[in-house]
DNA sequence: TATGGATAGTTGAAAATGTCAACGATTTAT
DNA sequence: ATAAATCGTTGACATTTTCAACTATCCATA
């Protein structure tokens, strides 16, 4: 991580590296700001005692589609064993309830209870907080591209606009 | 990380939980386009015997900047410890060299052998088809555009076209 | 309708990564 | 000259990832 926002100021200043041809490498790149962007999200989530991950169930558990732990662990590409200890701890904090899945009784939909929507409510605040300090360089126009071409690579055309 | 390309074809199907609100997230966004590279990535690389990582530091290596291990992990955003675990592994195989720095004799610089560019060059082709399969869904002047952003994103204008 | 093969969640262990504090050697500032 | 800071390195510790097993349930079909 080791990135200095100390001050809360600079995001990075220019590094005499990026004239390296690894600054043209998607990968690189998607790396390099998912690194800065969850140091962001995480410093602005610990106020709430949530960190990316959780909050993600916690968002998903709160859309009304009652995903199941199986489908939570594909759209988030994590292993279904680290989905089991994000849901028990959320849980356990009365954040989100399991629940025997309607048609299949092996799978378990996870729900927000209202007390996870509520807090919710106020983490994502905090993290469109986040959000914006990291696309600070990027006017909105730009950042709602970015946005878009990142979820049309990921799920093809036919959601964004 | 859970991703189906064992056939070769498919990215990934549109997931029911795509409808959900963290899909606007661009924590999220960055993070899943990231996981589903990074496994394209590797799987690229280990024809080479590198990863995401190695290959980076190689690159930087060859680059014709003389980094410093300082200056690898920062831009890298990697503790300094790590870097001396990849630059050693690299130097034990002979890719790469350590050299004192020429200002500053506490710091090494490290540079790329010939074997090291020869590699790095068969090592880039392979991943360069490893983001074009990420990039499918995208047009090339969408693609062009998407890396263009997240450069702008993390460096401000100044370098991109 | 019973049997075999797949799948959901869970557990636990092993491997890989990340984080951090300390240290010697050097540099920089005073 | 001395003090404070920085670079690479090491080693300890925490967190995360990965994987194989296991039970319960579903599904296909003989």
């Amino acid at each position: 991580m080791t990135i200095e926002t100390q001050g809360g100021q600079r995001t990075e200043q220019a590094h005499k590296l990026v004239a390296a041809s690894i600054s043209q490498d998607l990968g690189f790149l998607l790396a390099k700001l998912h690194a800065v962007g969850s140091v962001l999200n995480n410093r602005a989530l610990a106020e709430f005692d949530l960190k990316e991950r959780s909050y993600s169930v916690l968002i998903l558990a709160n859309s009304g589609l009652e995903p199941t732990q199986r489908e939570l662990a594909d759209f988030l590409s994590l292993d279904p064993s680290q989905i089991v200890a994000l849901v028990d701890e959320l849980e356990k904090r009365g954040l989100v309830a399991r629940a025997p899945g309607k048609q299949d009784r092996r799978a378990k939909t996870v729900t927000a209870t209202a007390k996870g929507g509520k807090l919710l409510q106020r983490a994502s605040d905090a993290a469109r907080r986040a959000e914006a300090e990291v696309l600070e360089g990027l006017p909105a126009e730009e950042s709602a591209q970015l946005k878009a071409l990142l979820r049309k690579a990921l799920w093809g055309a036919g959601l964004s606009t």
